[in-house]
DNA sequence: GAGCACTGC
């Protein structure tokens, strides 16, 4: 008979698990002043919009049509009522009235995402003269689905009066007033926009993540909100001592309201940065998970946590959900897939098996599916994941979960340039995120893979992304919407002075700044684009250099991970139907060769599938190429100017944006970056792998376990001098002797 | 001679 190995974990009964009884919202500030009542004045003026804007846009749509919104509205009402957050309307619209800016603290499962706009729209505080409420998400799907779902409880048309934007898909109209959209795209209506004039609430939601993009935006509504209460103190003045012209040539601008969403309850720090901003707390509702530790250290947490599925697996009904296990990612999840099929094979025949599903953001739509689906009869679906289950998916009838304690971080050396990509612990309120994963349809069981005492040395939080990355789009962004002082910005977290050093400087060299730190006329042009900065300006030096074709092409291509899809198995296979593409100049050549192949194949699926091409990341490059190919268009460049077969142009044209990515070849074979001289390697992925071009650029650094330069192009040395005479004058004189 | 967490515009 077969005797599985076990391991002993604690039951721990402290603060990590989460009750299911708290079903009421409770509010309580911190500060300030207690909410008043307000009349709800705007309430039937904004409803009236609404048939107008049915009538302009859609009259083909029947009455029949605007009932049934009604009608589901009517019924989502009744779900509505029933969410925590319902019973906390009045304090928090009061809240948010007597305050320039709020901090709203609830967890999942709160309501707050869908229920606060809707209050707040009620309460007046969108209509058409003075814009409405824009709601930030993290991810596109999120915006997305949210809106669609406000849309009905609204009991309206989506891009009506709830809408939203995101790249590639724009859901909105001029009559929105609810609008869901991406940080990033808030970002970017700023540079149109730079008083939001738009909005009279801006709503920051998920801001506990802090991405890159919500930390901006926090310091520029900052200033925005200050602006827009000197203008209208300012304009107060003026109309009392009767100066300033008369008032009809002002524009209507409100004061602006913030309101910061987050998930966890360390909101002191979002409170301190916006002036002791009076902190809301609503309860959430989740069911309750036990959590586990381990008594012992794991030595292979691998093999541990394929033991403890078997365990959890054999100790409860086949029906009664499924495992889900956090890994750090596609070797881990591959190793421990093949781990499962191995302990299946020592199950008795009579008894239900394990189904490893993975899932992790590289793998192929058509795969990922699995995950969603239910399993056949006699299996148990053991879901192995990266953090993407952590908070981009969420994946149904998960009781219980795996948690190993690792994940994959990106850093950033600010100094050298160097990305690293290394396996790493994962922070307090990563494992309680993942432990929550257990609890969203019933009650469930976390084992950590690691001891209690192991947990409490965890860091509270991950390190904020501005932290860990290039910040040289988002300092062109920045200097593009005004902001002049890139070191004085009010940061949440301040960024090293070296990595904003570094940024200035590349941006510096790419000639998008002055010598006095101001943005050049390049410099406003780059910053239209969506685009890295040495991107933006191939784009700039292919019009002069009349590539701008392939530039598009290639930039379109550079802009996703990994054009193809490499299974662990398939590795030869694979590298052989790669080199169809293969050109011998490197891998920008062969990726437009590539590009030329999925055209000529029309995109097709069994194409994709026999050439190892990730479909979806290829539709990703087409849409980006028609994002680029429309903005071209519109500045006046010819985007289909096309140098024809001359590649030495096309590759020139990109030094021009990676003259600081260059490298040369050694005597000992390796290559030596020629900014901050570190020895590096050509990425196997490369077509260029196993080759020795003298002189090559490449798209990024990468250190994993050694430093690899991916996207790598040979080049001419000479040609280096050539593209930038201004950062590397001493290196064109160390090429000539 | 050997490898790529996750987002976003």
């Amino acid at each position: 008979m077969y005797t599985p190995q076990k391991i002993v974990f604690s039951d721990n009964s402290d603060d990590e698990t989460k009750s299911s009884s708290i079903a009421s919202a409770h509010v309580a500030q911190q500060n300030g002043h207690s909410p008043h009542k307000h009349k709800k004045n705007h309430h039937h003026h904004s409803h009236g919009r609404h048939h107008h804007h049915d009538k302009d846009q859609s009259h083909q749509k029947s009455k029949k049509n605007q009932k049934s919104y009604a009608k589901i509205a009517e019924k989502l009402l009744v779900q509505r009522k029933g969410l925590p957050i319902y019973g906390a309307k009045e304090p928090l619209v009061g809240g948010i009235k007597s305050n320039s800016t709020v901090i709203v603290v609830g967890e999942t499962g709160s309501g707050k995402t869908t229920q606060i706009p809707q209050f707040l729209l009620e309460a007046g505080f969108a209509n058409e003269s003075c814009g409405g409420i824009a709601v930030t998400q993290p991810r596109r799907v999120a915006a997305i689905s949210i809106a669609k779902r406000v849309a009905e409880e609204v009991g309206t048309p989506l891009g009506g009066r709830v809408g939203y934007s995101v790249r590639f898909d724009d859901m909105s109209s001029e009559y929105t007033q609810i609008k869901y959209l991406t940080d990033g795209m808030l970002l970017r209506e700023v540079l149109l926009d730079p008083m939001l004039k738009r909005y009279q609430v801006v709503v920051l939601d998920e801001a506990h993540e802090r991405t890159l993009r919500t930390d901006i935006l926090m310091g520029m509504l900052k200033q925005i909100q200050k602006r827009r209460a000197d203008m209208i103190a300012k304009r107060r003045k003026d109309r009392r001592s009767g100066t300033g012209g008369n008032g009809a040539e002002h524009e209507k601008v409100t004061n602006l309201k913030i309101v910061v969403m987050s998930a966890t309850l360390d909101a002191e720090r979002f409170s301190k940065y916006f002036d002791n901003a009076p902190i809301l707390y609503v309860a959430g509702r989740q069911h309750h998970v036990t959590v586990y530790n381990t008594l012992e250290p794991q030595p292979d947490y691998l093999d541990a946590a394929n033991i403890v599925s078997t365990q959890v697996h054999l100790e409860n009904p086949v029906d009664g959900g499924d495992v889900l296990v956090f890994l750090a990612g596609q070797d881990d999840i591959e190793n421990m897939e093949k781990l499962i099929h191995e302990t299946n094979s020592h199950l008795p025949e009579n008894m239900a098996k394990m189904l490893p599903c993975p899932i992790f953001a590289a793998l192929p739509t058509a795969q990922q599916a699995k995950v969603f689906q239910p399993a056949p009869p006699g299996f148990r679906k053991i879901v192995l994941a990266t953090n993407i289950a952590e908070t981009s998916v969420t994946i149904p009838g998960i009781r219980y979960v795996i948690d190993t304690g690792v994940h994959k971080v990106r850093d950033y050396d600010a100094r050298v340039g160097v990305e690293s990509l290394q396996v790493q612990p994962i922070s307090k309120s990563s494992a309680r995120q993942r432990t929550g994963r257990a609890g969203r349809e019933a009650p469930g069981a976390c084992y950590r893979l690691y001891m209690e005492s192991s947990f409490q040395e965890l860091d509270d939080d991950g390190i904020p992304e501005i932290k860990r990355c290039n910040l040289a789009m988002v300092v062109i962004q920045m200097k593009a919407s005004g902001i002049s002082d890139i070191m004085g910005f009010e940061y949440m977290d301040p960024p090293s002075k070296a990595s904003l050093k570094n940024a200035l400087l590349e941006l510096y060299a790419l000639a998008a700044l002055d010598d006095h730190g101001h943005l050049t006329d390049l410099g406003r042009w780059m910053a239209e684009f969506p685009l890295e900065p040495s991107y933006s300006k191939v784009i700039y030096e292919s019009q002069k250099q009349g590539c701008t074709k392939e530039a598009i092409n290639i930039v379109s291509l550079l802009s996703v991970d990994s054009i193809f899809y490499i299974p662990n198995d398939k590795r030869d296979e694979s590298m052989s139907a790669q080199k169809k593409f293969s050109h011998s100049d490197g891998d920008h050549l062969t990726y437009l060769n590539l590009l030329d192949a999925y055209i000529q194949a029309n995109g097709d699926k069994d194409w994709c599938r026999d050439h190892f091409v990730n479909i979806r990341n290829m539709q990703h490059v087409l849409n980006v190429r028609k994002q680029l190919v429309g903005l071209c268009n519109r500045l006046n460049i010819d985007p289909n100017m096309s140098c024809g077969t001359s590649t030495d142009t096309v590759l020139k044209c990109f030094l021009a944006g990676f003259f600081h990515h260059c490298a040369l070849l050694q005597p000992d074979n390796t290559y030596r970056t020629l900014n901050g001289s570190q020895t590096t390697y050509i990425h196997p992925g490369s077509s260029l792998f196993g080759k020795r071009p003298p002189a090559i650029f490449y798209d990024q650094l990468v250190f994993t376990n050694k430093l690899h330069a991916r996207s790598v192009s040979a080049i001419d040395p000479s040609w280096i001098a050539t593209a930038a005479p201004k950062l590397y004058g001493h290196f064109s004189k160390s090429l000539k002797n």
